[in-house]
DNA sequence: CCAAATTTGATGTACGTAAATCAAAAAATC
DNA sequence: GATTTTTTGATTTACGTACATCAAATTTGG
């Protein structure tokens, strides 16, 4: 049986009062004593009985998702997830509401954040726009106290507790590994389709990508990245040109999202020649251009993984608990046409 | 504020003695009082606080693992990963104890299964040897309210609850196509080194490999499977042997376990070839191996994630509760050497 | 050494549920 | 209609923790 406050108690030599003033850092207590009733939880191993605390205090975690306001098939995706943990939120004693906030928007992001920082104490997982400012105010919150996690996106070299996203860097080599080995012996462009520049994972997957491609597919040369701004028909005119005027373009990379266009523009193009495809992203049009093999391999993000792993780890962080890392891991899946979920 | 057993009574116009009796299955209430009760249950959308229940009744959730005595880097791992599960398990209310039981053994699986059949109720994750008999007892468990996963390796037709492990089938799949795709152009023979085919497992390695090879490459033949028995050492022999034998092999894949010994069995024979390699399971010898290009690419299944979510399983179908099937999914993870956690 | 301030103890209530007891009411049996 | 059986109610204790109150003990300051 592991050890209840009233074994503390019993051990420390203190009343049942004091060792609760100790648990909840009330005042009150003398360092000597204090000291005393550490030392028993320490030797008896004693662990807070997280459920009972929450049933005693009544606790409820208040959560706040700060999402782009970005119209794709993964920010949907990624809404419906949060949606899910919604309907569990009476079993897992979480209060969850979302904030939209224009994309790519620094200013605004900080405002939110500010806006937050009045309030009453609550964990926040936000898609971060990596811009200084953020940083600062992220900082400021997680000194006063804010859990805060970062999802799909990270602000490197902020204080936040974690981030609940896959690697961006090991996301583009592979995909560079995957079409550079798809391609064999094959020489020729590739094309880059990208969202923006402006977002750091679309950068950091191109970073990937174009060193893989350089240290290792020497005889693959990448074509200037086409920004199509995750939208569908400027991803569908741009790669439909790019393919026009570029007979040597044997592979392409989709590293954003927009790919119902760049799948139309490939199914158009694709009579006169084969070429290899990968993209980022599982939606039902990129799930039906792998089948039909018009794509070759699918990187993905499980968007669910990243909303349940952000809401275990602000709630851990709140208590002050620690998280299982293996458990929290992000992974990149590759799907190929025969494992698919 | 969600609705308690008080609500219920005072809805149902009945005591809070009865809402117990019905809660918790107790006789002595009649039917027509019964239905009352479940009708105010269903109303106001009454969720059985689990919390508080669990700290009212003291419960831990003992649980069974019935692993097999294999001595290979995957079952230690496994192992390892039951044993961070049992360091848990005070704050999880689990009560873990592990069984080990001769490997592809039918009958002493049954008899340790029978035996767990006379003690109370307790929840068995069991990495099962498919087989009739073991069937029928596991069938016979379910019945007698005993909840049971299969790990690792299923037991299709039973009445287990849940299987924590990956699509064999979709693996031996995906790898074929993995290898074929390598290989691009490439003609020639392809060596299967498997642990036995006794072991579903690794039949629908085989079988999901063999399928693939066929339909969609039909330039790469495959030999005869050679059974390593999961031993470093057999494993290296036969390779050897094989390699020594058919100057036609320009790929290899490694379905089950033993991988030290293939490994070594390529370094010194790649000299004056190249062989393109896909592996099973993650181990020390394998990334090793995929960092220094001895093998292109390494399929895996996370151990610890299907022990968690063995145990994930077990609790809620002890409660009765539904579980999040996308979270129990496990999936077939596949490393390259950019995205190696 | 006395008064004031601080520290500690004792105790009770609460959270939502489980489980038990005993009395009362209702239904079924003869 | 009296008796037995079944069903229901009322009440209590418990789980492990949080939190509040008030009294008692101890320390500190003058």
């Amino acid at each position: 049986m592991r050890p209840t406050v009233h074994d503390i108690a019993a051990a420390a030599g203190v009343s049942l009062a004091t060792v609760d003033r100790v648990l909840n850092q009330r005042p009150g207590v003398r360092h000597v004593t204090r000291e005393k009733v550490e030392n028993a939880i320490r030797q008896l191993g004693y662990i807070r009985d997280v459920a009972a605390a929450n049933l005693a205090k009544g606790r409820t975690y208040p959560l706040v998702f700060i999402l782009p306001a970005s119209d794709n098939s993964f920010m949907h995706g990624l809404n419906a997830e949060i949606r899910q943990a919604i309907l569990r939120s009476s079993a897992e004693r979480t209060d969850i509401r979302t904030i939209e906030v224009s994309a790519f928007d620094p200013p605004a992001l900080v405002s939110v954040l500010e806006g937050l920082s009045q309030e009453k104490r609550c964990g926040i997982a936000m898609v971060a726009t990596d811009a200084p400012e953020v940083r600062d105010v992220v900082d400021r919150l997680v000194r006063a106290g804010f859990p805060i996690v970062t999802l799909v996106s990270d602000l490197t070299g902020s204080l936040r507790h974690h981030y609940a996203g896959i690697d961006n860097i090991a996301a583009g080599r592979t995909a560079a590994r995957l079409l550079g080995r798809f391609l064999g012996a094959r020489k020729g462009e590739i094309a880059v389709l990208a969202g923006s520049m402006l977002v750091r994972d679309h950068r950091e997957r191109l970073e990937g990508f174009t060193s893989v491609m350089a240290e290792e597919f020497p005889d693959l040369t990448i074509l200037p990245v086409l920004e199509g701004r995750d939208d569908p028909e400027v991803a569908h005119r741009l790669v439909t040109d790019a393919l026009s005027h570029n007979a040597g373009i044997v592979g392409v990379y989709s590293l954003g999202a927009g790919n119902r266009g760049l799948i139309r523009a490939l199914k158009e193009k694709s009579v006169d020649r084969t070429l290899t495809v990968v993209a980022h992203e599982l939606t039902v049009h990129t799930r039906a251009a792998l089948l039909d093999g018009t794509i070759d391999a699918i990187l993905n993000q499980d968007a669910g993984h990243e909303v349940r792993s952000a809401i275990r780890v602000l709630k851990a962080k709140a208590d002050g608990l620690a998280v299982i890392e293996a458990q929290e891991r992000i992974r990149l899946d590759i799907f190929l046409k025969d494992n698919l979920p």
